[in-house]
DNA sequence: GCTAAAAATAAAAACGTTTCGATGACTGCA
DNA sequence: TGCAGTCATCGAAACGTTTTTATTTTTAGC
């Protein structure tokens, strides 16, 4: 039914070895020889099939991407569009992509199946996931790269957003808006993405030489959501009127940020200036649209897969960091605070 | 490394066949020596290698799971939930699964590479696709289990869902409490299951005797996001007090009609019953929460991968279409209407 | 134009499994 | 005890590639 190699070597007047050396750009082959395969393969429309390679190349030509349940079933598609990134880039490579979720809580009788039958060359874990499973991954002598998360043990590749700079870039918008007396709304501390943002900004704010108040600074939540962010605002608001501009941690805390204030007559940004970070959709469906951090998802996805089929060709090392810049994004959310207008 | 079948039937003292029969519970094999291979696979934790498989059975042992991008990394996870499902239920019967998203647009350029390269045994197709796709697989001889969508002509398998029934539900719960004249808000009627329930609202209505009002019949949008809902509630209420309950043809549209009365200061349910459809995320977070129609998203996606396996192994017939129940989730959003109460 | 070296091509083995036909070992019946 | 028939097991071929080694062709230097 289906062309094999022989088919092609047929046709192209070769050898079946010549065809593959064509086929896999590898070897010399002249210019003739090398046109003649061409030809063939594209006239019956030939693709190598992914078992026969598999079978003497000892890879299986998948990689695995695995992640959280509820990170992947979550309202934001932010993981989504991770794997979107990674999915497009493994086209491009010739790998395919077995995407998987796992519960938070490591179970070593619900292993992923493409693990169990050592089934894929390399594997994606994206978010938070429990240690037990990179370790897992690991002992199996698999390469790993983690996405948006990172050990405390620097062994493992990972790619990550530059969070310090992201906050940095916030702080100094904010400032150079004219706002003086910032809050800081931390959200969910068990992602060190999370920490990262968190201690920027108290750094920030001492090298920018901002006056530093502890009560503005939230980190002591256990979720990141829009609840969270509401909660929170709440509390600040009922600290009284010592901040003009709001922080949070992530988009959908900001958006919730914003309501509390809406729903006690406060106007953003009028009363209150409020950033987000990530750059989801609600960032750009709420209203007043989210001044906040684009995180290139897609980008971070496609980076991963970039990265872990270098180290499986040699060209990259495993255990590397790489970080994805991040850039601010101005919207509605964020003005000169009250008293900045009324002075000037 | 890793051990093979061979190492398997040595361990065991019997032959590779014997062993292949064993795994495969095919053939008869006598107790004492399946006992024995059952001991040698555990002992070597030997598992069959898929691709020297693939090679034999001339089968991938791969499933594709195709979406259009918007669906994909659309904010509620509703595809996200039935792709759970088919992976989950993928498990079980030794398949993987291998998702891509293609755009809306059918680009004969753009063909997921599963396909080009013939690695899969067949194809699950989620939602609104294009119908070339579906065209292009079926010249293929690749079995098809469309989810969540319906073609014209009736070829293909499909999973669906029970719109009639859910909407028919929702019409006679509002009766019961005693609402007599009820709105539809219908979004986009390019999708088959819109145009179901926009169909089951005007039947229901008839057949259970309550007045039918054109004008409060909705089915002429673009979108059915919250902004549709909340468009066309403010439409529905500048046409004055003609009606007592909302039927939003999905969730969102729902609570895009909610907020539209809030705004407008109306209470939900106290001045307007308002109900939804689906059952996502945010039919349980906003507020007041939905009464809706639960949609078994992870069932579907389940039976649509069982549907399929059958097809391969021969138990099931292709062409047949499997519709899956649904139930009314009373929550917040529905009660007496006012008049009633007041009387009461 | 000859030879040695380099480049291009070919031939064959190997990868791990399933499956088919063959073989051997039992069973029950005469 | 012998024999046909059934049941359990085995051996070997085949699947479509890549890769290594061998062979042929081309090139370059004299």
């Amino acid at each position: 039914m289906t062309a094999t190699i022989r088919d092609v070597a047929r046709l192209a007047g070769v050898a079946v070895s010549t065809v593959s050396l064509v086929v896999n750009n590898k070897g010399r082959v002249s210019k003739k020889t090398e046109e003649k395969v061409r030809q063939a393969v594209a006239q019956l429309d030939y693709h190598p099939q992914h078992s026969a390679r598999g079978l003497v190349t000892r890879r299986s030509g998948n990689f695995g991407f695995i992640l959280s349940t509820d990170h992947f079933s979550q309202a934001e598609p932010f993981y989504t569009k991770i794997f979107l990134g990674t999915e497009f880039e493994a086209r491009s490579v010739d790998y395919y992509i077995l995407l998987t979720t796992i519960e938070r809580h490591f179970n070593s009788s619900k292993i992923p199946r493409f693990l169990l039958e050592r089934n894929v060359d390399g594997v994606i874990l994206v978010g938070t996931v429990p240690h037990k499973i990179v370790d897992y991954i690991a002992e199996r002598r698999l390469p790993i790269v983690l996405v948006d998360y990172e050990l405390p043990r620097m062994i493992h590749s990972a790619v990550l957003i530059d969070n310090a700079d992201g906050i940095r870039q916030i702080v100094h918008h904010l400032h150079e808006l004219g706002h003086r007396h910032m809050a800081f709304i931390g959200g969910d501390m068990k992602h060190p993405g999370m920490i990262q943002r968190c201690k920027a900004f108290q750094e920030t704010i001492e090298t920018t030489g901002l006056p530093f108040d502890p009560d503005l600074l939230l980190c002591d939540q256990e979720t990141s959501n829009i609840e969270t962010g509401y909660v929170a605002m709440e509390k600040l608001l009922s600290q009284g009127d010592r901040f003009t501009a709001v922080i949070a941690a992530n988009d959908a805390m900001a958006v919730g940020a914003v309501r509390a204030c809406q729903s006690r007559g406060y106007r953003v940004p009028l009363d209150f200036s409020i950033t987000g970070f990530d750059d989801v959709e609600s960032a750009i469906t709420s209203r007043p649209a989210l001044t906040t951090i684009h995180v290139p998802k897609e980008k971070m996805g496609a980076t991963a897969l970039r990265h872990l089929a270098g180290i499986i060709k040699g060209t990259a090392y495993e255990g590397t960091r790489v970080t994805i810049p991040v850039r601010l994004v101005k919207r509605d959310s964020t003005d000169h605070p009250r008293s900045h207008t009324l002075s000037a």
